[in-house]
DNA sequence: GCATATATTAACGTATACATTAAGCGCTGT
DNA sequence: ACAGCGCTTAATGTATACGTTAATATATGC
């Protein structure tokens, strides 16, 4: 991918995690060309990486739809992210990593600490996809990495919607330490477990909680 | 993706699938054109979209490489299909499907069977495929089945080199059949465990071989 | 007045022309 | 002879021009 291509999917997926461009709304490759300044040439190859990644689905005539994620979307997501992420923690904690090498894990779980103290959910999401993602890393699959982060990215959007109706997640960072500390006593089937049934919960609140927003939404 | 896009798509993968385009090797935009006789735009969209699919890497003016898997490469894959197909199973058990919605499942069984009995390594291949994308279909999650059809395509390449150096995988087939019956059953648990154990067992049996066949080659 | 057919147009899809860049090669100077 | 500089060149990356197609609107016939 080329510097100005890279710059392109880097903007628009910019415009569209700040919701700038709103889901289900279509885009011409014309008028979006037109705002990055540039030609159509690297909007379509951009715009075709972002369709690989789903964040948008191109259709002939009606432009990029900013792909809407549904509730069976995130379900879906969840499922995914449910397995992959577990079997990273079982890898991670086979591997018997040093606590050196476990620090961007005890770090993310700090700051939630810390963001859930002060009441504050926008940092406590950062730190919180900090954990996956770090979580991911360890387990030294770099397809699992991959996929992961193009989940992560759909679960962000809808998570817009959710952060302030759900209550301050006080005892979902438990769940983080437990997972953590047996990624570091080298236990793989716990961390495993754990963190299954972490991720289950999760998915089941998000659901919910979409659920409920709908129903006040129509 | 407009239609010659995915034709020169298609054919890409053809040519990849088939091994005139070998792995590790490289090839100028220019010359893909030229054969497939399209011009550039087309071809560059659709090698973006094989390098999103993680069959060809591009580098500037190198020309798009056709990626060569790797033993750790089929470790990756072999891990992600295991825990994504085994979530496929437990689902399809856990939504009761009748027996012709399973027919799929026992078709391809049965012409595993077949192949086994007249020792046609390709038909079995074709027909273990087949059994293992429906399992993911039955699974009905859109996501799982997308990312199981990119892992398995990797996955081709690497066993049109270790097909005929195994022994013929007449017990395998019975792995299906327990599947399957937990899945008839509506036993999400015994399919999950089953097929976990049998997709590890597999993994096992290639990266073996494929590690034998890496020290006959050096 | 409604339906159908046709014309217009707007957006996409493809080709091509042009700019950019990096790799290889040769030249020159020490 | 070797090192460093610059030129050539070939391939990519970007822009633009052109052909294609589908949607919309209008006109005509029933």
């Amino acid at each position: 991918m080329s510097k100005a291509v890279s710059q392109a999917v880097d903007a628009l997926r910019q415009l569209i995690f700040s919701g700038s461009l709103s889901p289900g709304s279509d885009h011409l490759e014309g008028e979006l060309a037109e705002q990055l300044k540039i030609s159509r040439t690297p909007v379509r190859e951009a715009l075709l990486v972002l369709e690989g990644q789903g964040l948008v689905t191109l259709r002939p005539r009606k432009g990029a739809r900013i792909r809407p994620v549904s509730t069976t979307d995130m379900a879906e997501i969840y499922d995914v992210l449910t397995e992959l992420e577990s079997l990273a923690a079982a890898d991670a904690a086979h591997a018997k990593l040093s606590r050196a090498r476990l620090w961007p894990l005890f770090d993310a779980i700090e700051r939630m600490d810390k963001a859930l103290a002060r009441k504050d959910r926008e940092s406590w999401a950062l730190a919180d996809d900090d954990f996956h993602s770090a979580l991911v890393a360890l387990g030294n699959n770099s397809r699992i990495t991959m996929i992961a982060q193009m989940m992560s990215d759909q679960v962000r959007r809808a998570r817009m919607v959710t952060l302030h109706m759900r209550p301050l997640p006080t005892r979902s960072n438990d769940d983080h330490r437990a997972v953590a500390d047996a990624i570091l006593a080298g236990d793989a089937e716990t961390a495993r477990t754990l963190h299954h049934a972490h991720r289950r919960a999760a998915k089941k609140m998000l659901i919910t909680l979409l659920e409920t927003h709908h129903l006040k939404c129509v």
